[in-house]
DNA sequence: AATCCGATTGTTAACGTGTGCATGGCTATG
DNA sequence: CATAGCCATGCACACGTTAACAATCGGATT
């Protein structure tokens, strides 16, 4: 059992526990020999620090929060796991990575500054901005990940999902796609509106007008792309190539395609977002748009880590790039 | 700032900490009207404890740990996802979660009873048996997930994989399949042994021999079903139907067929594991086991709470049902 | 020889909370 | 009226750690 604490320590080495304390901090202050002997015996004593009591004095708990806007439904499995990957990856031992959806919380009143050191949050829609109020106005540090966030002084890593997306239209387009269908992300959150706005001007460049028409909404899920692709097919003039705003809605048109009889891509293309796993795998495999989650969430734990360190944080706002993936679900039209 | 301490509402109250303490702890023996003025007075404040100081004094961390046995590879997005979305449900909210790979610990030194209260290990691996002995030398509360351990004592809630993938088998002869191979999990893992067993079990009952030419190794991702299906349709006379230990791999092992020109399941059925929320979305829509990972970890967490509160803890080990999903993979051969 | 200084160690208090024991007031009982 | 008993509260300490300040010692400086 490790009820061994700095006293016992201080007992069998003859010396105070203040000695001890100094010694296993490595503070310069103590002659380097009873440093060597203090630090064997704890040593084979298999001592461990009490974190409780540390905690106490030093007003740092050890927990890093990494806070999704919600885990049950709008978050995909695949988000999740690269993000926690990448976090996990940075952190050091010492601390405590504790993953929740903040819409689990009843109240935020167990998220503050003595619980944790800092808060990595991978905001998905502007519903979080209550809660992005409450960590800046209790002083807690944290960053805002994969949502841009207007407020001043907040870092701010996210994905260049707009332009992600500009891409994909435009590769359309040159493949001679003329009716070009979107089916959008989740209302309200800020990744959809930002893909539908690299939809938009991509159209634009192009000289097409938007139409409504072609405008689903969905909710990133699976079941609401089906859904999607079942309304656009039952049009009088149905598009040649469907913009899914995620990977998952586009494995559900795919499939709603595939029950009518009709072939991806030969029939109608459909492009995906987000470049999960799953992409590279399914029949046809998915043109889609990467977007490097492991990477920023990477990024982001660094960024989090010396902003808890040392207490200046550089640049508030990067961008991650995010890249056109062409595998086989967007038929060339035309021979460009 | 939450600097707002029970002395600070003691003096207000013109009462001593101490009985604020008990007040906020709702014990019986302060007078109602104390306790609802120092309640009052702590919610106009905006109180909140500082938890490690009660970590302290209590000795309890309210830190409860997932741990996977690596979150690097050979866990799936979709498994991580369910575990946690299960676990969170459950926990109150003064409890935290930590999610971490226990391979991403260099030593175990920060595990300890004082910085968990509990942990729920989602076993996946025979690797992270010296894990399970160290929680247990150290007397840390903690009930085995996912795979079977041999310990006595220790709570263990498990998938009933082995039937489950003897129902699989068993469905695909009757289907009237005879030529039948496995993609196996990964080397090491408990379930990946389960299932193959399953499928052998079930070979057997109806008197046909476990042919190594049939049974192929593969790791649980997408790429390895890929190559295993590669192997098995280069064979001189190739399988009928392809049990895979996870969707995964069934994926993979599809979009093999696929690219050979072969055509799902007309030509080769193919079968999953897991049903993972893509399952029913692919195409074709996969024939699997569900497995109930998320209820699993809801109970997991049900029982660690309850062996917290009351030290008392119910059965040791506890079957999850898997349960057959038919859909489109498997074709039927005959008409019986 | 008196003083000072640096190196090392010890004393003591502090962090915020919970709890055993003592205290004081009030009521009921004889 | 005295005493027992209960209810409500306070006092003092404990939890394990760090840190400000004091103390000791030997040698160097004046």
């Amino acid at each position: 059992m490790s009820n061994v604490t700095i006293k016992d320590i201080a007992r069998m080495a003859g010396v105070s526990h203040t000695t001890v304390s100094r010694a296993l901090n490595d503070s310069p202050l103590i002659n380097p020999e009873t440093k060597e002997k203090i630090k064997s015996i704890a040593g084979s004593l298999n001592y461990t620090p009490n974190y409780s009591a540390k905690s106490l004095v030093l007003d740092r708990s050890y927990n890093l929060g990494l806070f999704f806007t919600t885990l049950r439904q709008g978050t995909s499995p695949g988000f999740l796991y690269e993000a926690i990957k990448g976090v996990n990856e940075i952190i050091k031992d010492r601390y405590n990575l504790i993953v929740r959806g903040i819409d689990d919380y009843k109240s935020y009143h167990h998220v503050n500054r003595k619980s944790f050191d800092g808060i990595m949050l991978m905001s998905q829609s502007a519903a979080d901005q209550p809660f992005i109020e409450y960590a800046s106005d209790h002083g807690i540090p944290f960053i805002v990940l994969n949502r841009e966030v207007e407020m001043s002084g907040v870092v701010n890593l996210i994905p260049d999902d707009q332009s992600g997306a500009y891409r994909m239209t435009e590769y359309m387009l040159r493949c001679g796609h003329r009716r070009i269908a979107i089916v959008e992300g989740k209302a309200g959150f800020k990744s959809a509106q930002a893909r539908k706005e690299g939809y938009r001007e991509a159209l634009l460049a192009y000289g097409i007008p938007l139409q409504d028409e072609l405008c689903i909404r969905g909710d990133y899920g699976l079941e609401s792309g089906y859904k999607a692709m079942v309304r656009l097919l039952a049009l009088p003039e149905r598009p040649t190539a469907v913009f899914c705003s995620s990977d998952d809605m586009a494995l559900g048109a795919v499939k709603a395609a595939v029950e009518r009889g009709l072939r991806v891509p030969d029939d109608v293309s459909v492009a995906g977002f987000d470049d999960t796993g799953y992409s590279a795998f399914t029949t046809p495999a998915l043109t889609t748009v990467r977007r490097p989650i492991e990477e920023m969430s990477r990024a982001g734990a660094e960024r989090l880590m010396a902003l808890l360190e040392t207490k200046e944080s550089a640049e508030r706002k990067t961008l991650f790039h995010t890249e056109l993936i062409v595998r086989d679900s967007v038929k060339r039209l035309n021979t460009e």
